[in-house]
DNA sequence: AGTTAATCGAGACGGTACGTCAAGTCTTAAC
DNA sequence: GTTAAGACTTGACGTACCGTCTCGATTAACT
């Protein structure tokens, strides 16, 4: 994620391809924690030095790797029924979460972030998971009209599944649909 | 964490003492991330082989060596009035969660939980989160006599504050108050 | 090899035994380099301390282990007649070095004591190898009338051998029969 | 030990020298028993991983640090006249054996091949001491025209010596002109 | 066309933690 | 006071990955 100018050879694009590849493939083999630069280099076939020259740790890597697949699989179709698009934004999120690759990376990445800054700050820049959720969670508050914030809408939406899935409960056991009416039920009266 | 038989040389009460020291300390001086077996046992004094004999992992000593602070922090007494008790005991969620040193180990173990399922097997064990929230919210369930499962009631109460703090946007903008008041009106509903 | 004394339980002779009898076997089994203080202690069933109470060292106990074995073995029959008697004692002693388990051990000491004083001292102490062939040296140089004195004369009758040995090209190619000649000559006109 | 191909880094001849001449001082003061990987690395201001990257283990870095001086230290230069050639070869065997710090390495090696296959392999792959000695040999053999084949004349030269030195009794006592005499008149009879 | 500069793959570099192993010592209860 | 058991501190083992560096080779853009 650094810019090059001027003049010398230019960034390979095949080399910054085959790395995401890389690491895409290398999540689902062996998991975040077995995750190496130096095995994402090698099953890339690429240099050390190039990854660590455009990206600065397994973090960034797996974060542009990631966040486009997350973004498409947060995205869903709004139909103008309330309970219905909050129910499946939380079907995609459940989705996202528990059996989705990229949602595999955010999980790890939102790990990593409790310990490590420059984690944290990455995830900060770009928040796919709030972005998301806030297509669902704006028409939603237009049409009660709630006093609610918009960021404060949102945790109360994500916020329930988030807890029971990283508490490492799994999704058995979420009922969408009540999810959907409780959290429509406290944007009218909040 | 493991129990030893009547016969050869006791185990050292001082050395695990020691252990749980060093892990306190060294979490706050250097962080989760710099966390070593190694310097925990050069810190407490101690063999490295006593460390690994008794713990198999950064994650459990880090874990015996908060649950207590930690369900002291959780654990808040009951008035008896549904709002007070449920914001009474979200305050001392944030502040769990944001300020205490245990919270921050908590923190980093479901971090890292994320990754690792000997950590998330670990926390599963014994969830001091749930647990602690468990005792606010089957009073309050009582009280207005709720449909909603205690798992799943649990899981409103702490989701947003959960999601807010995790990721990473802190404590600031976080109304208890209002929460509280929307969890019970779940609560009713649900 | 340490006395005890008055008062107390006395030293179990059973504890001794499995000792003695534990690095024969494991000396065969695992070989000396990974013949351990702790590994002899539990193959003979018997507390460490005890094997430390009565022996420094490994080496120490090996040596007691294969002493009696060395000596019977390098012990041969006298005919009276020259060639015959000193080609009777190489032969035993390339049997020794080469093939007996009393002699790997024997080899392993004398290695070992190229760089550890103590088990050099020990060797010193008691020298089985120059011992047996003091006994059979002895009557050849009364026989022949030598000057040579009959540390001297030992050196020339097993140096050749050891060498060849020791310095790993076996026994094959050893002709004793011409040895003991050659050492004979040298024997009548040293 | 191990070749390089064209690409990437080429090694690093310092690093080689510092861990050479590091063995050299380590040996003369701690030993061969206290000589340990971790030491020499240190000592010689590299990365264990450099050690083990070029040598498997102590002797082979040893072997190489020594070899060299061994070679010089044994090499004599002949007269042509028998006895002295012999007896000049001998004093330099037992100079080297005794006193000589790459001596002191080669008792070592000799020692730790006795349980040590590798190192055994390591010694047999270019004994220094059998082939210096072969130097000498050959013309003596040559001048008597012996049947002796020339690896059991050198067994007559160095034998008498090796076993001595190697038992333990150190140089005194050793006459080198009436060994070499001895082994000349073995080697015309044999 | 030649020069310059940044890239590429490869792989060695110094560091450091890993988890294991054995060393030799110490502390129990049992005898 | 010895015994077997087993925990203790110490420290080396050999491995893995870190992030940096140094090669020869390649590939543009600027002279």
């Amino acid at each position: 994620m650094v810019e090059a100018s001027g003049r010398g050879r230019p960034r390979s694009e095949s080399a910054r391809a085959a790395v995401l590849h890389a690491v895409d493939d290398l999540l689902v083999e062996v998991g975040y924690a077995a995750l190496t630069m130096k095995g994402i280099a090698e099953r890339a076939g690429v240099g050390r030095q190039t990854v660590y020259r455009w990206w600065a740790n397994k973090a960034e890597v797996l974060y542009e790797a990631s966040v486009i697949d997350a973004q498409q699989e947060l995205s869903v179709p709004l139909s103008g029924d309330p309970v219905r698009d909050a129910k499946a934004y939380l079907d995609a999120l459940v989705r996202f979460l528990t059996r989705s690759d990229a949602g595999t990376a955010y999980r790890a990445l939102i790990g990593e972030a409790q310990h490590d800054k420059d984690v944290a700050a990455l995830l900060d820049s770009r928040d796919v998971l709030a972005d998301s959720a806030a297509k669902v969670v704006e028409p939603l508050r237009d049409g009660v009209g709630t006093a609610l914030p918009p960021d404060r809408a949102t945790d109360l939406l994500i916020g329930p599944v988030f807890f029971r899935v990283l508490s490492g409960r799994g999704a058995d056991g979420i009922d969408t649909e009540a999810l959907a009416e409780q959290f429509l039920r406290a944007l009218r009266t909040g």
